[in-house]
DNA sequence: CTCCTCTACATACGTTGTAAGTGTATGGTG
DNA sequence: CACCATACACTTACAACGTATGTAGAGGAG
């Protein structure tokens, strides 16, 4: 009993920054971003809510690193010659990070500070044009059009339209009817969807594939552009 | 005195869902998104927060509301069988409107309700590529493919970062020295952005050229896919 | 042993959305 | 005219939030 094994005080972990930031990542990954308060994660972490401030300047600080986390989890591209290839493959090499941490492209799009992590990440993205024998010019606006697809993710208004929640197919039909005539481009577009398509998981569309769609009808207007200079 | 023209109770107009989400969207425009809590509508409107909820189901519902005076605001498109020139002179007046409402574009991503001023929009934006001659399932794709660029936004991550804030020139050029020495491609191009450039306002990138630039790649490579169809 | 620093904790303040209940002015009906 | 139902603004209250402030105990340095 002179040693400190306190039954009380179990022998829990000192915090971190890491294990806040790790607890926070966990903790929105499984509950969702809006899981993340000072004292959900302090709670989490078996530990008050002012505890956290020891480690993290404040919430801002604390969704910076949460960001940094999810950013430093996807690789860096190879260094090659063939931009095109090389930016697809990091589209969709983020793209698999981000569909890990589905908070992560709300929370990204909220930031204001630039971190390390971050820089060195925008700074390999430019890099991979400029090897590939853009101007610094046009390598900017590439960036641009790129957007967020750079980081794996497209902000599409209304990603996550409930679509009318939980009633039944019989239901869903009489509404489907009602629609389909106040808004008949609406209804087509929906009855293609509904009606080709064996997975109706959500709004019935194939995000891949959207995103594989955009992805390469900019890339392959970068080339043209590209090839102009 | 008999008379109910009693000095203290101004012959205030009543309160109506109307002049609550105008009054928002005022609020809104001029102090940001932050701004807006029921207490603060309230106090712009002489009203208690309380008293709003007879006109607004919950702040939900105020957001849902204000987002669709946006929308009520941008002009819906000609009907013309040219869908290219109709939907880019769609997605620029779409610009024009959200320009003036800089917070839109947060508040329309996190909506989850459609409303029927947000449904007639998005129809008539399938309508132009329908009336075009594209599959419905092209249409679909290019609706994904454009995103809210059909609603005048693009979000890109770091939209308002504050590149340093508020120091002067020669903390600046210090700052960039260092900078451009840990990220040599991100100097690259701030390099060239800082001298080619009249205007050094934020982050001295022009947005309406990068709007555009992304914009016209866009709808180019969706004349392709449709040339093929 | 003494002192200093580090960090976890407790308390507290102001702000948020909104549930619940209270008052009052208005307008239709006897 | 009297009466009463309805509409709507107000008051009060609560739980949850971010975080400022102050305290206490533990570990290392002199």
């Amino acid at each position: 009993m002179a040693t400190q094994t306190d039954p009380a005080t179990t022998p829990r972990a000192p915090l971190t920054r890491e294990r806040v930031l790790q607890a926070a990542v966990d903790l929105a990954d499984e509950s969702g971003i809006d899981a993340i308060s000072m004292r959900k994660v302090g709670h989490e972490l078996g530990v008050e809510a002012m505890s956290l401030y020891n480690h993290v300047a404040n919430k801002e600080d604390l969704l910076d690193g949460m960001v940094d986390i999810v950013v430093g989890e996807i690789a860096l591209p190879p260094e090659s010659d063939d931009w095109k290839t090389t930016m697809r493959d990091q589209a969709l090499r983020a793209r698999e990070v981000l569909m890990r941490h589905q908070w992560a492209p709300r929370v990204i799009e909220t930031r204001v500070n630039f971190t390390p992590t971050m820089m060195t990440y925008m700074d390999a993205m430019i890099g991979i044009f400029l090897r590939g024998g853009f101007s610094v010019d046009l390598a900017h606006h590439a960036l641009h059009a790129l957007g967020s697809r750079v980081l794996g993710f497209v902000q599409e208004p209304f990603r996550e339209a409930d679509a009318g929640g939980d009633h039944d197919p019989e239901m869903t039909a009489a509404m489907f009817q009602q629609m389909a005539a106040a808004y008949p481009n609406i209804g087509a577009l929906m009855a293609e969807i509904s009606h080709n398509e064996d997975d109706i998981l959500g709004d019935g569309c194939d995000d891949q594939f959207e995103f594989e769609f955009a992805l390469d009808i900019m890339l392959e207007g970068l080339e043209r552009k590209h090839a102009l200079e």
